[in-house]
DNA sequence: TATGAATGAGAGTTCATTCAT
DNA sequence: TATGAATGAACTCTCATTCAT
């Protein structure tokens, strides 16, 4: 499964066509993380990476495939960094704990690609009118997030919560982590971890 | 001190631009709660009302007064709601119990309201980029909810966790609930708010 | 010949109608005066008058015909003042004095119309994209500046200019107060009145 | 310091773009010049030179700027025609003959881009409501011309007249040539030019 | 006599997209 | 590989006018 390019029958893509694509991609984020995404148009966005508008719909056909791509890098390397972390885990009272400190420090390091992806998830809408990468995304990493719970709930550490809203719960704490950050870049963001740790366990565990 | 009634100074609206200021306030949310507000444009609204554009630049002089009413109407609605049922409470439990349950009763009884109001919430921005009902908007929201956590770690309720922190979870907690209801409308609100209720509880208290 | 107006085959108008007229016109006026043609929207000069826009074509069946009045008010006036000033003269030389004296006094004395009537004469087209009261409604004006001064020829007061060319600078000349005036309103219009009555004076006389 | 050309850190306007900012400049004119300032929309002008609306804003960033372009183009080119004639006298009276004689001759050769700044220096405003390119930009050319006439009354060729009246005077005269040309394309300019100077020359004229 | 309600046309502007080079 | 040129649709807003009351 190849990434179809416009180079696709024939050749692999050159390295000029790979640094353009990552660099629109780069620049895409930077614009709508500070912009907003409304703000992100394709002018915008050309003017961020100083070459013309053309060259986006050059790479990537439409507006629309470039926000795809955004998605998909940014989404890529969260998994990256996350999913390892937990699977390091042995028991799911640590494991919920390493979800949470994972995702915090890498939403505190990758603060630009975290408002990015939300501004997008936000505003970006089907043609039907519903969410691209709002909800419906976010179903698979509530089934995941779930998933962990349960088998606490099963191993006996956690106590007989509603999973759906003790999933929700923790995935909008956590979401809730950019916005306050970009309000208080100076927060102690171990701390934060820290207490949203603290404040899952004693909500979920068994007494 | 009088009801702003007859003989005012300002001429009283007659009863079509109260009924016409209202349709139009309620197609707004309704356009907005369900195509989202970047598709909620004048053109749109005029038709779900079944007037023309210009109607609506006759009654509010603008799109963003029109915004403005129509976040002064959900948010006034809300807190006459809600704010009583706080102050029946004797207890910081009791009282965080109450701000819980209240919120998702309002909610899940208001549902397009809540849509339309988040959307714009998120949406909206000042000439400056910044968010106009955002954060900002949010700012004294979590200054009142801290008050109350504040007040409960005084008398000794809760424990000692991070203000801040908490507030942001429980803002967010609730804030998930609309497009949760929306994706499941057969949901099992009062489970939903028993279940916050219990997390929060377990979360907050002293042991 | 009776003003065309709703009540034509029935009654005289009533002093109401007759009051608002007058009102209407005077607001039209002191609106087009102070803010330009351009700004003064049936809406604007409603304002101005404290009454509803739809008054304004209730007495006026459109714009266009306000405007007239308002053109046909102030020329009548104007030519009132300045006509016999003319007639009373027994010579070209004394008439032409006469005339720029008797302007400019009236120019100073009427500022807010005459600055209303160049913006009229400068802005309003027909249909066919003609000035309505520009240099047509001049002609007149200039035809009779013309007999003046082919009379002071003819009786041997005035060399042999063209008149064409004098007729309209000494137009211009007068023309070019009241904007003068708003510029500067403390501005000795006596003396303005006598440098131009001395530089036509030596511009036509015969030695 | 280099003539501002190749290599000079912004790029060089293309062939396409020079030729193209040329025509709409040309087609604005013409639009203006004929169908009056208020007639002449983006639509219009656009109509005028067969392309899409969206093109102007694609080389103007607005109409506003558009406009601008139009006054600087006209002014720049009056200038280099009209300077050099009146560098070349030696004596105040040669020098306001020159005056009249230059703006008449290219008046009567330029007469679509002389209607056309007229009716932009009527028509356009400031966000304040004061006249953009009116009495403003005038202020300079009566200063430049009330300093030729003060030099002539301290060489002793003029005789003690108002500077300020004798300016506006000769420049309303000039002023008034494009209308008069437009009812009139017949006219015999020099002849105009000749009796304005005679004109001139005796009200200016010691004795 | 006077008004508020409503309309439709047209204004300037923004934007993603297409196309030839 | 990259760009400039051009388009058409949609946006918010203004305005003179019509109509029922």
């Amino acid at each position: 499964m190849r990434t179809k390019n416009i180079s696709d029958g024939q050749k692999l893509p050159s390295f000029i066509e790979v640094a353009r694509r990552t660099q629109l991609i780069e620049c895409a984020i930077e614009t709508i993380a500070t912009q907003g995404y409304a703000q992100a148009s394709l002018a915008q966005i050309a003017k961020q990476a100083g070459i013309s508008k053309s060259v986006i719909t050059y790479y990537f056909n439409s507006k629309e495939t470039l926000i795809e791509q955004v998605v998909k890098e940014i989404l890529t390397d969260a998994a990256h960094f996350i999913g390892p972390q937990l699977a390091a885990q042995s028991t799911a009272r640590l494991r919920l704990q390493a979800y949470i400190q994972a995702h915090v420090e890498y939403i505190s390091t990758h603060l630009k690609q975290m408002m990015a992806i939300m501004e997008i998830a936000i505003h970006v809408r089907t043609e039907e009118g519903k969410l691209r990468y709002g909800t419906a995304t976010e179903q698979p990493v509530l089934t995941a997030l779930k998933t962990l719970l349960r088998k606490g709930q099963e191993e006996g550490d956690f106590r007989a919560f509603d999973l759906h809203v003790m999933a929700v719960t923790i995935r909008r704490a956590i979401d809730a982590l950019p916005p306050v950050l970009i309000a208080d870049p100076d927060l102690d963001v171990d701390l934060y971890a820290r207490e949203l740790v603290t404040l899952f366990d004693r909500a979920t565990r068994k007494e």
